[in-house]
DNA sequence: TTCACGCTGTGTAATATTTCACAATTAAAG
DNA sequence: CTTTAATTGTGAAATATTACACAGCGTGAA
C-alpha cells in the first residue's frame, strides 16, 4: 500500500514472476489460499524471504489463513505489468529464434511478439508462425509504429553488439540477449543476457563438486 | 597456488567461464596479455573483482604487464574442466531441444552431447544431428555405459519434475533445466534452471523502470 | 469467553558479494 | 641509478541479500 518508492531488487522481481506463474496454476486447480512456506519451495527459499517479497507488492496476508491467491496475482500484476499489452520484437529468426517464437507467441496475457527481424533476404517479407519478418532497415520505423519496448536478441554472437546498438538507437528499452556476448552500453537500457554456455559449464563443474 | 580448498562461489564460476571464452578469442587474435580492467568490462564488474576471481584459480598476474592469456586459460581450465571430456545427455528432442543439440554439438573441447532421450516413439531409435535418440527406459543403462554426468532437460513443464528424478536415480550429477519449473530434490545433485519466461518478464519490467 | 496454535510482518542479525584503497612490484624512461 | 606510471594482490569497508526470531493477530476448539 505504501507508495514510498523503494527500488525493488532484480532478485525480487524474478521471484515475483515465479510466484505468479505458480499462483495461476493454483487458481486453475481451484486453490484459493496459499502460505508463504509453500511459495518458498518454488525458489528454494525461506518463508521469511517470500513474505518480504510480498510486502513489496503491498501484501495483505491473513494470519493463519495465508494469502488469497487471486488478490496476490492482482497485486503482482499491478507491479510487474503495464496497463497495455507490451509489444516484443524478435531479432534473428534462426534455430533458436524460431523455437522462442513458438514458445512466446500467443497465450501470454501481457505481452506478445509482434514483429520479427532478420537480415537474411529469404526470411524478410515472409510470415513465420503468424508473425511478419522485416528487414533490419525497417527496424526504427516498425519499433515506433508498433510501440515496441522490448527485444529478444537471437543473432550470431558476432552481430550481437552492433545489433543491440541498433535496437537502442531505435528506441528499445530492454533487451533479452541470447548471444554469448556481454553487451556494453552507456545508455540506460536494460540488458539481460541468458548465457547457456555459461550455465552448462557451471552445471558440469558442479556435477563433480557436489556429494 | 595455495591448495587451501575454500569453496568458490557460483558467481565466480560463471564469470570464469565468461573470462575464458573471451581469452580464447584474444588468443585467436594474437593478443597474449590482458589486464584485469579489460576482463572487468565483460561482466560489467570492477577490475578488483576480476583480480579476486583470478586469485581463486591461482593467478599469477604480473605488475604492469597484466596476465598472460595462455596461462590464464590453462589455470581456468584446470579448475573448471575435468581431465576427460564430459558426456552430456539431452532429454526432450522438441523445438528447443533440437536447437540446443545443434548449438552444443561438436566444436566444444571439454564436453559433448553423446545421447538423446525422448518418449515419443517416432523419435526413439532415430539418429538426429548425428546423435542417437534412446527411449526413456534405456536411461539408466546408457548413462552408466557412457558415463554421462550431466543432463540438459528440455521436456514439457509437466514432465520436468518426474524426469529429473529419473535422471537423478540413473546417476546424473547435474541438470541444466529449461522447463519453467523449479525442481526440488533431497539429493545433492546440482540443478540449474534457465527460466526464459522469468527473464523476459524481468526485461519487460525494467524496460519501464530505467531512464 | 479463553486458550493454544499457526501464520504474517518486520526489526535485527548473519552471511554473501562487491568495492575501496593502498602497499608492493614491475617496466620503462631519463 | 632514480623516478614515474601503471598494475597486481589483498585487508578492510561497504553494500546487498538472506535468515532468524518473535510480537501480534486470527481461527477454531473447549
Ligand atoms: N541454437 C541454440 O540452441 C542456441 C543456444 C544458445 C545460444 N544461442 C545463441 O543464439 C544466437 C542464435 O543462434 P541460432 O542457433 O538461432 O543461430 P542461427 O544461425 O540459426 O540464426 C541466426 C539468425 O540471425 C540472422 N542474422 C544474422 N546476422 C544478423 C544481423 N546482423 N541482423 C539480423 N539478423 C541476423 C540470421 O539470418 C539467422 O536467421 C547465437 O548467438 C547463438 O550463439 C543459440
Ligand atoms: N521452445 C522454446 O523456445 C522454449 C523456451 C523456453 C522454455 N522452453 C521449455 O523447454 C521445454 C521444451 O520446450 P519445446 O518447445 O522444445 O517443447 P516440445 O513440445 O517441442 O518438445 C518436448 C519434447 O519432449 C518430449 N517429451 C515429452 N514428455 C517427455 C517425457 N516424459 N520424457 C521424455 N521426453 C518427453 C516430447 O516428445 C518432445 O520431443 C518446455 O518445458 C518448455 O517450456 C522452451
Amino acid at each position: 500500500m505504501n507508495k514510498l518508492k523503494q527500488k525493488i531488487s532484480e532478485k525480487t522481481i524474478e521471484r515475483l514472476s515465479i510466484y505468479r506463474r505458480y499462483l495461476k496454476d493454483l487458481q486453475k486447480n481451484g486453490k484459493d489460499r496459499v502460505y508463504s512456506h509453500e511459495l518458498a519451495q518454488l525458489v528454494s527459499g525461506t518463508a521469511a524471504q517470500v513474505r518480504r517479497d510480498l510486502m513489496q507488492v503491498g501484501s495483505n496476508g491473513c494470519s493463519s489463513k495465508g494469502y488469497e491467491v487471486s488478490m496476490l496475482i492482482d497485486e503482482i500484476a499491478k507491479l510487474l505489468d503495464c496497463s497495455e499489452k507490451q509489444n516484443i520484437a524478435l531479432i534473428g529468426v534462426g534455430n533458436l529464434g524460431r523455437a522462442l517464437l513458438g514458445y512466446f507467441s500467443g497465450s501470454r496475457e501481457n505481452y506478445d511478439i509482434v514483429a520479427l527481424f532478420d537480415n537474411a533476404p529469404d526470411k524478410c517479407g515472409r510470415v513465420i508462425c503468424g508473425k511478419r519478418c522485416y528487414s533490419m532497415n525497417q527496424l526504427t520505423e516498425i519499433v515506433k509504429e508498433q510501440k515496441i519496448s522490448t527485444a529478444i536478441l537471437a543473432v550470431p554472437a558476432e552481430a550481437a553488439e552492433e545489433t543491440a546498438q541498433n535496437l537502442i538507437d531505435a528506441g528499445i528499452k530492454a533487451i533479452l540477449n541470447f548471444a554469448p556476448r556481454h553487451i556494453t552500453t552507456r545508455s540506460r537500457v536494460f540488458i539481460e543476457t541468458l548465457d547457456m554456455t555459461k550455465a552448462l559449464e557451471k552445471a558440469i563443474y558442479f556435477s563433480r563438486k557436489n556429494t
